[in-house]
DNA sequence: CTTCTGACA
DNA sequence: TGTCAGGA
């Protein structure tokens, strides 16, 4: 259990972990502010990132350069919302849950969101959210 | 000098 | 997302 201590000590400032993930300070911040990773903070408000940030931080980026949107980056990497996520999927999949491994509803869920991100733009508003789906 | 928040010609 | 301001 100490392994699961060091990936969650917080250790590196901003830019060290710029350099390390190849993100720019705001969209680190930026997926933070949507709760992707929660480093801690300094005494002078400064926030010390973790192992566990940066994988984080690289799973984001991934999941972004195949076209999935926050929203869907959200639904795979937010705890409790992934549960019922890959629920749906193995039932889409006419499949018992137990049939699957981690890595077959890996795949399913990330075909699907890819497709989900294309036509719902979470990111536009009520009115024009749809406007690519026609 | 590095990082932080808020804002947008 | 970039970038600038103004402060810590």
């Amino acid at each position: 259990m100490s392994n699961k201590i060091r990936r969650s000590m917080p250790l590196f400032p901003m830019g060290t972990v710029m350099k390390l993930t190849e993100l720019s300070a705001r969209q680190i911040r930026y997926y933070e502010e949507h709760q992707l990773i929660r480093p801690e903070r300094t005494e002078g408000n400064r926030r010390l990132f973790s192992l566990y940030d940066i994988d984080r931080l690289l799973e984001v980026k991934d999941l972004l350069d195949e076209g999935i949107n926050m929203a869907g980056v959200k639904k795979i990497l937010l705890q409790e919302e992934n549960k019922e996520v890959h629920s749906n999927v193995k039932e889409a999949a006419g499949k018992d849950k137990k049939d699957f491994t981690n890595e077959e509803v890996r795949k399913l869920l990330r075909k699907e969101l890819i497709n989900a991100g294309r036509f719902h733009r979470d990111d536009l508003p009520p009115g024009e959210r749809y406007r690519y789906f026609h």
